[in-house]
DNA sequence: ACCTGAACACCGTTCAAGT
DNA sequence: ACCTGAACACCGTTCAAGT
């Protein structure tokens, strides 16, 4: 059906190796099974890709960027209370972990840096959202005065942390079972927002 | 010298392997490689494991039993001050996690948890230090009385969080330039630590 | 029990060649 | 510019065979 061979292959390779990543996992990920599920030839990628990490960080871009939607989906439908909009932030990021574990592992591969300038910026992109609360809830009083990116980064720390041990646990050490994963979460990002918020030991 | 053909085969493979993850990383990591450097055949290795990943979860077993001496070891040098204790125990995690980035990787996989219980109560263990000083700070009374697992799991995702965050992209969003790994490291989690102290803002 | 050699079905990557 | 086919040096895994 779609006509390959021209036209824009790279976004399409791009496509099948994201569906490729979700179904069947990473480690049997593989270009020439991109290049076959495309259509084309097992070394047509190289014409738009330098190699295959190339690919893995083209798939982490997009992934920065799906995070980023549902983080501010999420945010949308809560009020201004700056807490409530901090609880809202850490559920999405943890529930898009738990529901794309292999998106998450290539979003944080530890590639070269200076090879994938862009992908350092679309992390930092996705997490300025998680900035911007911090800073309102320093100026309205909610918050802490202190280093607002001190602040941002430790709650990036704490969220990604229970993502990324539910994932590899499979959440049966981080996530009790009596609990939603939504209860879980709000009771250990809580500790944390009690530590930077003004008037704690409520 | 040493002489394989005999004896104990399968730790000299881990140990091996182990080496080339550190030396070489995980991607170029081949249990044929292993297997050439041990001095055997190519397939020598499958009579003492079941596959690849079987040995990627031994060596993540080794890497919790090394983690848990850096962690002891670290905490044997402070005082019985509670808030010390944990900030050495975040203070050897993550220069343990920066120092061994790929043994880090290969200790927080999402294996089968089925197929390997024991890799599943070796990152317990090694957690194990965490809740007896979270259970003697809420004795002691310097820390909240709530759930005991909760505050440790709590510690431990914002820790392995800076950690996880620092390797992906090289320490320079987690940590800025300016302080020391460890300055970095206790501010973000005296974060947390107020929030789980009792008589907070200081 | 422990190891080997040959074989199978895959990989990523390169390169000369075609349009 | 964009793609292909053949080739190279690797993989993980299996299996019959040797001791």
């Amino acid at each position: 059906m779609p006509k390959y061979h021209h036209g824009d292959l790279r976004n399409t390779l791009v496509a099948i190796a994201t569906e490729l990543l979700i179904t069947e996992g990473i480690h049997t990920l593989s270009l020439r099974k991109i290049a076959q599920k495309a259509g084309v030839s097992h070394n047509a990628p190289y014409m738009h890709f330098a190699d295959k990490e190339a690919v893995l960080v083209a798939i982490a871009l997009e992934g920065f960027r799906l995070l980023s939607e549902e983080i501010e989906a999420a945010i949308a439908v809560v009020g201004d209370n700056i807490r409530q909009q901090l609880l809202a932030l850490s559920h999405a990021y943890v529930k898009f972990a738990i529901a794309h574990p292999n998106h998450i592992q290539v979003m944080f591969c530890a590639y070269d840096e200076a090879k994938y300038p862009d992908l350092c910026t679309a992390s930092q992109l996705a997490l300025h959202r998680l900035l911007t609360i911090v800073q309102a809830g320093q100026e309205n009083g909610s918050l802490i005065k202190g280093n607002s990116y001190e602040v941002t980064k430790s709650i990036w720390a704490m969220v990604h942390g229970i993502a990324a041990i539910s994932i590899a646990y499979k959440t049966s050490i981080m996530l009790p079972e009596k609990n939603t994963t939504e209860d879980a979460v709000s009771a250990m990002v809580n500790l944390l927002f009690d530590g930077i918020s003004r008037h704690s030991n409520a």
